[in-house]
DNA sequence: CTGAAAGCGCTTACAG
DNA sequence: CTGAAAGCGCTTACAG
């Protein structure tokens, strides 16, 4: 019962059952004109030999498939909350859902990873897919919805307001009487490295605070990247008070750099991320952080998409998430709050 | 740069560099017998173009594809773990990995998912399967392994060692002192439904306590069945002063009817579960479980996979991967300790 | 070193 | 109502 031999196909079951392979792709496909006898020995041979058709050879053929695919680079934990939200909205829809993961995960083939896997589904498997934060443009011949798209994109795409995030966290900071506030930028290409720099920027600027060029770090949003940025920043003659790093990662690793040189959160520092994953809840002290439902990302990227495929859409192709502040341990008011 | 024209196909390329398509592939592929100059025209023209060759005619036109795939029924998050195991195994390996679900989520073809999706790619698209908790036995004309089988399949397989984890909890729950344990069984099909109850049968066996019938609910791993199933248990005029079910799911069903009914855990009530998910350390008590960590299962049998695909696998393809007790607040001993 | 041709497993006009 | 034939985009002997 376990490995068995050749696969059973379309000619064996023509075979069995005494017709032309046209007969029996009209009774799998369940097309009108064939006779009821037919249609039972046809049947009959499919159940007795456990016939399936392949998958490939149907799509090959066929323009459309009735599958759709989602090409992601890594298998994170904020991956498989996508995941559920896109088989959630495609649940019922009669679409099947193709995930593609390069094992490459890596090696120097991974710059441009979405657009090769896109090209090599897009002319026959798939009928159209979703792209998780591709690492530049992406053009196809079907329909494409990216989720969290490089800055400039003009593909549809899915985001979560990282703009409303960050300015929430500064005005949440601000509020609480810091001013020095450093920041960790994440990798610039990406819409959402750019939305959170600039809701940063604007949230000063409207506070009346200029801002301190010197109290930017430029990491890519690997949490490595933020390591020295913050031993700089807290180096300083003149350290901020609190530091706001762009994602989650990279803010654990400000807190244990923080720990690393005495300071003890928030007392010393206040330090807030992005993302709300998992790990944040867990840290010690909880990590203030910017909720944004990757969940629902999965979700309307889905929903839009299956959309698009049918040509149903209508509005805005670039749909913006709500995102909302999560204050935890980790953010307090500084220790000597110094007005001017 | 959106969405583009027709894809570029094999032909255009052999059009633009003007030779003929068997030249382009063999470029494309890296075959002996071309000449530089070729190799030149033919690399140019498919820059130019933006050619990828496409997934589903290779396939279709090769033996070899060095694509593994997963089939799979749901998103959850363990299926989530699952998949980072089998990525970090499949990680450089050369091998990409197809998922496969289906969107059906609860009709009812919904039975017998498995072997139709496995049939479907077998045949052309991938070299071997990944199939995770299927509904019956499968089989199919390319290597496969099964992450947690039905009981009584010869299919390879990888699952936790059921046994030793539901006997180590019964082991607990006669350490602390009760007599009078409850079980809730999983979908009895499952080799891991059936282990766990006979790991609690055996337990106390070993310990001289005779197994109650009256104590042994039916469920089928929804935590829904569970919630009747723990009713019935607690509402006995001699009910059991623990409950273990058979899964985290139902364990915690468990935990919110005995609160419903009045009843403190652990104090009046101890209660274990069985998978370790996330929600049980969540849980108010924490729940006491047995660990089993999914990740591994994912890459064990990726790493069976992969090896049954080449052809060099040695040893047992039935893999039993440790499980191990997590002892959290929801056991305790027993009100009062009534030793015969 | 290169191309014409067959064929992977299907579907779909086109005849009959 | 049914079948022979062409073709989806590739690869691979087979000639030359």
């Amino acid at each position: 019962m376990a490995e068995v031999g050749a696969p059973v196909t379309m000619s064996d079951v023509a075979r069995a059952a005494g017709v032309s392979t046209a007969t029996v792709s009209r009774v799998v496909n369940g097309r009108y004109g064939v006779s009821a006898s037919t249609i039972a020995q046809v049947r009959s041979a499919i159940e007795r030999l456990g016939y399936e058709s392949s998958l490939v050879a149907t799509s090959l053929r066929r323009s459309r498939t009735n599958v759709l695919g989602l090409v992601t680079h890594s298998f994170q934990s904020y991956t498989a909350e996508v995941l559920k939200g896109v088989m959630q909205a495609l649940s019922r829809s009669g679409f099947d859902l193709i995930i593609y993961a390069n094992s490459d995960l890596y090696e120097t083939y991974s710059e441009g990873w979405e657009q090769r896997h896109l090209t090599r589904l897009a002319g026959t498997l798939t009928d159209g897919c979703i792209v998780v934060t591709p690492w530049g443009e992406v053009r196809s011949s079907i329909p494409v919805v990216v989720i969290d798209p490089v800055k400039g994109s003009s593909v549809p795409s899915v985001t979560a307001d990282n703009l409303a995030g960050a300015t929430s966290v500064v005005e949440h900071l601000l509020a609480l009487g810091h001013r020095r506030i450093g920041f960790i930028a994440g990798r610039s290409r990406l819409e959402a490295a750019w939305s959170r720099e600039e809701g940063y920027r604007r949230a000063l600027v409207a506070a009346g605070v200029p801002v301190d060029p010197e109290l930017i770090g430029r990491g890519d949003f690997n949490p490595e990247s933020a390591a020295p940025l913050a031993r700089a920043l807290l180096e300083r003659p003149d350290p901020p008070t609190a530091i706001f790093a762009a994602s989650d990662g990279m803010a654990l690793k400000v807190l244990e750099v923080a720990k690393q040189m005495g300071l003890v959160v928030p007392r010393d520092l206040s330090v807030v991320g992005f993302d709300n994953i998992p790990e944040s809840a867990l840290a010690e002290p909880g990590l203030t952080t910017v909720d944004q439902s990757m969940y629902r990302l999965g979700y309307e990227a889905a929903r839009m998409l299956k959309s698009l495929v049918t040509g149903e859409w209508q509005g805005d192709r670039r749909l913006l998430l709500p995102t909302g502040l999560v204050i935890r341990g980790s953010t307090s008011p500084p220790a000597s709050t110094v007005e001017p």
